[in-house]
DNA sequence: AGTGATGGTAAGTAAGTACTTACTTTGCCA
DNA sequence: TGGCAAAGTAAGTACTTACTTACCATCACT
């Protein structure tokens, strides 16, 4: 059967027909995320793109000027659309009822599980962080200060409830953090086959909690 | 003055004249680690190399036969020659004493001083490991591996003199590495001008430490 | 049926890219 | 002092890169 002919019996052929600009833009984008996260910038190639698209490179630059402006408007997309964790949201009612487990341990599951269901978003955001793109910078600014405002608030309030011991709230932050990107990072770079420490999110968003509190807890010895 | 006057009368020109063989080898080495962590090995041009070690490319190829094999000399270089850190010798005496506060803070700061006056080394390490090059996957197996192990091994034993509470040893490693490799990139990569969190290395250790140990602790609530 | 806008392509271009070849210069020492 | 091995280069090669141009195909709508 013709390709004619599948699209005049109304048939579905969305990957060998013609698609609307929008959708094929839409196509070309979440190629191009996989692959710029896969090599990095440098490393992909807009016939790559092209090819993993299935359409000619005259058409990847038919919706995207530059490769430049493919690669911002990617990194744009992931930082800045909705999929992007809301930290504030997640721990509202737990931050009102002074609830210190659930604040730690949600955020930590929350980003465990987001960095699991889509380790791309990590990847893409390291290259772009040692390509030196601003966009990685951006992401900094507006997500990464949040955290720590929202956490470092958080601590220095119990601090002067003399629920935790006093030490310089970012440094706590800064270690709750560590924990938390760091055994993302060897599950979706170093050691995706855990050979080191296989653990569910759940265990670990508890176990780093635990730590964490009991270590800056002021019931302490 | 010419180059050739200045080498008759015995000045030292090591920058203009001849090199030996060796010596230009290790340059363009050099400059090679310094171009390949900023930009990774893709964004890295031969002609680059060349030109920021002062000779024409014929030379880079003269010593390497190809830049995949500078790429692995360097990489080969920086994690398996002596200036890698030894956690082992560096922690022995603390290891048999059982000073926990020692072994751990020691080895927070030799990496935290590790990665502050080598940060190339951090940055080829990522690129390498983001790249897939198998000597970031060799380095994971020879050193951290190392690590897990010998960290775990001494959690274990802490555990079973009732010391620390009983959790699995790779959980508790995993967690206290994260805080200082993530703390080592955040100062490296995110943040070099220290806008979250400005602390001197051995506050970063202390308090490192601090919150591992007491969150461990077994005298705890 | 015909037309104009839109989705799509084949075949370029100029500037890189890793790597080579054929050649020149320099220092050493017999 | 002349000869020769080793250090060094200019100018390539064959191929890839991001990006363009000039052209075709298909649809919606009269």
């Amino acid at each position: 059967m013709s390709k004619q002919t599948a699209v005049k019996t109304g048939m579905v052929a969305a990957n060998v027909s013609r698609m609307s600009a929008e959708d094929r833009r839409l196509q070309i984008l979440r190629v191009a995320v996989s692959l710029f996260s896969q090599r990095g910038f440098v490393g992909t190639t807009t016939k790559e793109i092209a090819q993993a698209a299935g359409v000619s490179e005259a058409m990847v630059f038919r919706h995207f000027a530059t490769k430049q402006e493919l690669y911002s408007a990617i990194l744009d997309h992931k930082a800045c659309s909705g999929d992007t964790m809301n930290p504030e949201a997640m721990v509202a009612d737990a931050l009102q009822e002074k609830d210190d487990r659930a604040v730690f341990e949600r955020l930590a599951l929350g980003a465990l599980d987001h960095h699991e269901c889509d380790p791309e978003f990590q990847r893409l955001l390291l290259h772009a962080a040692l390509e030196g793109h601003e966009l990685a910078q951006m992401f900094f600014e507006k997500f990464v200060r949040r955290v720590y405002a929202l956490l470092g608030n958080y601590i220095a309030e119990r601090q002067s409830d003399g629920a935790m011991v006093a030490m310089d709230p970012a440094i706590v932050v800064r270690a709750f953090v560590g924990m938390i990107i760091h055994h993302s990072l060897n599950n979706n770079l170093w050691d995706p086959q855990r050979r080191l420490l296989k653990i569910s999110n759940q265990e670990a968003a508890k176990h780093f909690s635990d730590i964490l509190l009991n270590g800056i807890s002021s019931k302490a010895a």
